[in-house]
RNA sequence: GCGGGCGUGGCGGAACUGGCAGACGCGCUAGACUUAGGAUCUAGUGCCUAAUGGCAUGGGGGUUCAAAUCCCUUCGCCCGCACCA
């Protein structure tokens, strides 16, 4: 009989499915547990990127559920997005139409994989009954004062049309198409993300199971740093300009401050001057440069003086203003103070433009001509220069010249971080749209909660250039103040798709409610996710908007966890030939293909064995033919056996043989690792191989035994917990050989079994023998020997008495059940 | 520059708290069965050596009875951030 993989994974896919298998319910009796990966985009085919990382969800749910968790296995789709508005404008399609489809194959792809989805759960957050609460989420960040419109300059792809948040700009260029950004000053709607940067760095000490790496990048991100805001005054003006540093220690040895070309300040201060022209110049041509020659350490330093002075605070010097390219509008206040004996880029801009050069930190032990130097000394000392703080630590002085800034009205303390607010808007159709109405009496006003969803229109048009398609729907934009009922008009973009994935995790939890968003009672029995699965590419921009929206809403009363992810597994990518699979590289393999040819079962094998789960995965079709090949091997042992294994006996049977003992060694040691390798490491790859080698020693049993001698308890037991073990990994032909040898009920609903401490138990174990820490000898003895009685056995040897010769014996180490040294002089 | 990580056979990768380096799989070699096999089974497979044995976890040094694992140093690679004041 051959391995008919396709009639059988039709088979059991049919059958979890018309008995919903995997829907799950809030049970307070049980524990619960929570198995997420992150939902996809429905492009309308699966890759092999999907079936590594849904596959080990697919493992974790399967057997937490075998481990007697009550747990939750939800998908859905991120089903908002460019690529349905650009097939709509390239083939007119309509864009929920196109996505609709998608979703209906990518559904039937996912369940030919055999994925135990509770597909009660599905959402698409395009779904007006899912944006709906998109919208009614940013209706309390709202009122929350956690969303606000704001002029500025923004980030501007050319390419998509939009505008994009901070975190969608990837050196330079565009997160999702890699276009150089622009800059354009736009008025757009933001998430006061900045309100919680503290939070969440701080709360990263809870994220005990994330990766270093994931929160490295966070704090990275947010980057918080401790510094004076120091208010400098401008001579002959009442202006003022303060100025962001971290070293106020160096504050005597300002010689020059720089604001950034775009500084609000700078048209005033030149106005009616010489300056005004070359400043409006210099700046026009640091706009047109890209933001990555901008901000590159390499570009040379460039700036303009102004013709205007500034006074230091603290000695009353004056120092000339400059605008320069090296200093950045949005962080810190757009302005720095020039210290360029202690700071190299004040240094170089020094240097250029022939500045004085004053140190005012010299080194606290080893001389050094800091009266010529060839570059910044940046590195801590002894106040030198400074007035009443000469002789100082400088690490003490920064806070003593903070606290006399302070006493003096002069500056405060502050903590500034890089972390700059969301920006949501997004000048496209397919999203969900910003429920606001603008009225000339009333303002922006948020639409009331009972007229949401504010429906997507179809009467537009999708190809308009450079601003919001929504604009050209006149039933659309035409409306009235929801306060004052005067004609009003409707805000015309759409909010970033990350939006609508900030929050599905709790919808999840309770995805049809129509009155809430979730109910508490159901995110408390579920939330958090204990297992949050995805990939590395999202370590900032979904993990971090998703955590910010989880803490307000836990702010608000509406979630009752601060952190959304318990605990979080990056998997790698899937390669081919060295490098990731594209269609551009056209070195892509179709998951379709794979199951076609070897089944899903041999697909979801493959991809869990071949590397571990973190690591990135070079794909092999020789590879997935071992894994075939495998499961061939275990078909071919369980129906070859079929025949005289009794399901009703699963204990060993009478007087057990060394064969019987071995095999339920093997057995119990394998159903160790495996459980360990799942539970705590989601090393499935090294599962599998224990499971390869518990088949293995299977056949080797039945080889050694003969049929007669075959103890029929020991092999039940061994073939029935093998099956049971498999389950997970490959739970079509786990099921089918499963009923195939007469067990009851399905194979997904057994207990996950427990290793016997027992059968572990060796009469006799092998030992190594080592002198001076070579290898030399094996030898077995009783497992309970004592260390001494080891010890004697080794040193009797011949071949140990040999080695050792005329040598003496200084020392003999034992370890029991692992080896003996003998160290000779 | 800062942060995170990696380096083990021909390849993917194992090795728990320092205790037999190379589990498992791929590939390769030989053999068996077969009309045939790219199916299946058996045996072998880190390198050097005829063998006893020696050498091996990027390189060098150290700690230890014992190091892939700990420490120092050095080289190489990957990823993220980066004129952050």
């Amino acid at each position: 009989m051959k391995y008919q993989f396709s009639d059988i994974e039709k088979k059991w896919q049919g059958r979890w499915e018309t008995e919903n298998a995997f829907r799950r319910v809030e049970d307070p009796s049980k524990e619960k547990y929570y198995a997420l990966e992150m939902f996809p985009y429905p492009s309308g085919n699966i890759h092999m990127g999907h079936v590594r990382n849904y596959s080990m969800g697919d493992v974790v749910a399967r057997f937490m559920t075998m481990q007697g968790y009550n747990v939750i296995h939800p998908m859905g789709w991120d089903s908002f997005g460019l690529p349905a508005e650009n097939a709509a404008i390239a083939h007119g399609v309509r864009p929920d139409k196109w996505t609709n489809e998608n979703i209906k194959i990518m559904r039937e792809q996912f369940k030919s994989l055999g994925l135990s989805y509770d597909w009660d759960r599905e959402i698409a957050t395009s779904d007006p009954h899912y944006y709906k609460w998109t919208q009614w989420l940013f209706l309390q960040l709202f009122k929350n004062n956690l969303a606000y419109k704001k002029k500025s300059s923004v980030n501007w792809c050319p390419s998509c049309e939009t505008v994009l948040a901070n975190e969608q700009v990837v050196n330079g260029g565009c997160e999702r198409c890699s276009t150089e950004v622009d800059k354009k000053e736009l008025e757009q709607w933001f998430f006061k993300i900045t309100d919680y940067a503290e939070r969440l760095l701080e709360d990263m000490d809870m994220l005990k199971g994330w990766p270093e790496k994931v929160k490295a990048m966070q704090q990275n991100w947010i980057g918080r740093s401790y510094g004076t805001m120091t208010t400098f005054g401008v001579e002959g003006s009442d202006k003022k300009i303060t100025v962001f540093t971290t070293r106020p220690d160096t504050i005597y040895g300002v010689s020059f401050m720089v604001l950034a070309p775009e500084h609000p300040l700078v048209s005033e201060l030149v106005k009616d001057s010489e300056y005004e022209k070359p400043a409006y110049e210099f700046r026009k041509r640091m706009e047109h440069l890209s933001e990555i020659t901008r901000t590159s350490t390499e570009t040379e330093k460039e700036g303009l003086f102004i013709g205007r002075y500034a006074i230091n605070p603290m000695n009353g010097e004056k120092i000339p203003l400059f605008i320069g390219n090296y200093v950045l509008l949005d962080y810190g206040t757009g302005a720095v103070m020039g210290v360029p004996a202690h700071d190299q880029r004040d240094f170089e801009f020094a240097v250029k433009y022939d500045l004085p050069i004053v140190p005012v930190i010299k080194p606290r032990e080893e001389e050094m001509d800091i009266e010529n130097l060839s570059q910044a000394f940046e590195a801590e000392g002894i106040m030198i220069n400074s007035g009443s703080f000469d002789g100082m630590d400088s690490k003490e002085g920064i806070d003593r010249v903070a606290e006399y800034m302070e006493e003096k009205g002069i500056g405060e303390r502050k903590v500034n971080y890089r972390l700059r607010d969301w920006l949501i808007s997004r000048q496209r159709y397919w999203g969900a749209p910003i429920p606001i109405i603008y009225c000339d009496k009333c303002g922006a006003v948020a639409v009331p909660e009972e007229d949401l969803p504010v429906v997507l229109p179809e009467d537009v048009k999708l190809t308009t250039r450079g601003s919001s398609p929504l604009a050209t729907s006149e039933s659309f934009v035409h409306t009235t103040c929801p306060q004052c009922h005067g004609p009003a008009t409707r805000e015309v973009d759409t909010m970033d798709t990350f939006v609508c994935s900030s929050f599905y995790f709790l919808r999840f939890c309770d995805p049809v409610n129509s009155c809430n968003a979730f109910d508490m009672d159901k995110t408390e029995y579920w939330m958090p996710v204990d297992q949050y699965i995805g990939g590395i590419e999202h370590a900032i921009l979904h993990l971090m908007y998703a955590r910010f929206f989880t803490k307000a809403l836990y702010d608000m009363g509406l979630s009752p966890v601060e952190e959304p992810f318990e605990n979080l597994l990056t998997q790698g990518m899937v390669l081919k030939d060295g490098f990731k699979m594209s269609k551009s590289k056209g070195n892509t393999v179709s998951p379709e293909e794979i199951i076609a040819k070897y089944g899903a079962d041999t697909a979801r094998l493959f991809v869990l064995f071949a590397a571990p789960p973190e690591r990135d995965l070079e794909w092999s079709d020789q590879g997935v033919e071992g894994c075939f090949r495998f499961l061939n091997r275990i078909w071919r042992l369980v129906t070859e056996c079929r025949g005289f294994i009794n399901s009703d006996i699963s204990r060993p049977i009478g007087k057990m043989s060394e064969e019987d003992k071995e095999l339920r060694f093997n057995l119990h040691h394998a159903i160790k690792k495996v459980t360990v390798d799942i539970s705590e490491r989601f090393n499935f790859n090294t599962a599998i191989s224990a499971i390869m080698e518990l088949v293995n020693s299977i056949s080797s049993y039945r080889e050694k035994s003969g049929e007669d001698k075959v103890n029929i308890g020991v092999l039940t037991e061994a073939i029935n917990n093998m099956l049971v073990m498999l389950a997970p990994l490959a739970p079509h032909l786990a099921s089918e050989l499963w009923e195939m040898i007469g067990n009851g009920d399905s194979i997904h609903d057994q207990k996950w079994p427990h290793w016997d401490p027992e059968a572990l138990v060796k009469d006799e174990i092998e030992i190594v023998v080592q002198i001076n820490g070579k290898l030399r000898d094996r030898i077995f003895v009783p497992s309970g020997a004592s260390k001494e009685e080891i010890q004697g056995i080794v040193l009797e040897m011949d071949k140990i008495k040999g080695l050792i010769g005329e040598k003496n014996v200084v020392k003999v180490i034992v370890v029991p059940g692992r080896l003996v040294n003998i160290v000779v002089k």
